[in-house]
DNA sequence: CTTTTTGTTGCAATAAATTTGCATTTAGGA
DNA sequence: TCCTAAATGCAAATTTATTGCAACAAAAAG
């Protein structure tokens, strides 16, 4: 964690850190709400770390089940969600083809939202 | 527009026809605020509109550049972001592997964000 | 190790965004 | 055309997010 600040070229600081080992912990569920409810720092704080590390490209901010979530970006993220239950998770195989180019561009990193729906629903 | 709602067992009334019609013409730039900025009608009628268009899956809530946007929903949408500049650009190609099946799941459609570096920012 | 510089944080106040209750109106079926 | 359930506007309440500034902490400089 500590590295990741560092080769952004940012200070480490004890919120900071705080924030992304938050982040790591509630994962799918980093809602600005259930960040504030984890921790005591203030929360113009909260916001402004989350401001600055998503400035830095360190987090991302996605949309899962319709709330708006804070993740410690990775090479890849892939996630299914049932449209009919709603339910959002994660997949592990990577249905992107690497090795397409995208004319003008360097890929750095991607990430999946798939809909669909689970076998549950489906009966 | 109309078929849409009444697909989706919607009453078709002129609000919801206005805000598709709205999203249709903003697409990236649908931001609440710029909704809003568009029409006439009451803001708790916006908000209220675009709930009721995502719970029945006619819309989506994504994140772009940083913003929470309202799209249509289609079946594929592809963009990539430059994480210097941070400008987003829809991209035609699906580089998804359509043939690709998830265990557990009937896939509807799915979305695609890729992280990359332009042209002019690897300069 | 101490000083200096620069950036971070808490606090309180503000501002902006979103939600709610209720009276009124409208869409769509009877 | 009438009736009913649902949609809408309005005003108020609530929740979320931002800001200025003084105190503080981290990294760099000496």
């Amino acid at each position: 964690m500590e590295a990741l600040l560092k080769n952004h070229g940012l200070k480490v600081t004890t919120h900071r850190l705080e924030i992304l080992n938050i982040l790591n912990e509630l994962l799918l569920n980093a809602t600005v709400k259930n960040i504030i409810d984890k921790t005591n720092m203030d929360v113009s704080t909260v916001y402004r770390t989350l401001k600055t590390l998503e400035d830095n490209n360190i987090i991302d901010k996605t949309i899962v089940n319709d709330e708006v979530v804070y993740t410690i970006k990775e090479e890849h993220r892939h996630y299914i969600k049932c449209i009919k239950c709603n339910k959002v998770t994660e997949i592990d195989e990577c249905p992107f083809d690497v090795s397409n180019n995208i004319e003008g561009y360097k890929i750095v990193s991607h990430s999946l939202m798939i809909d669909g729906i689970c076998d549950n629903c489906q009966k």
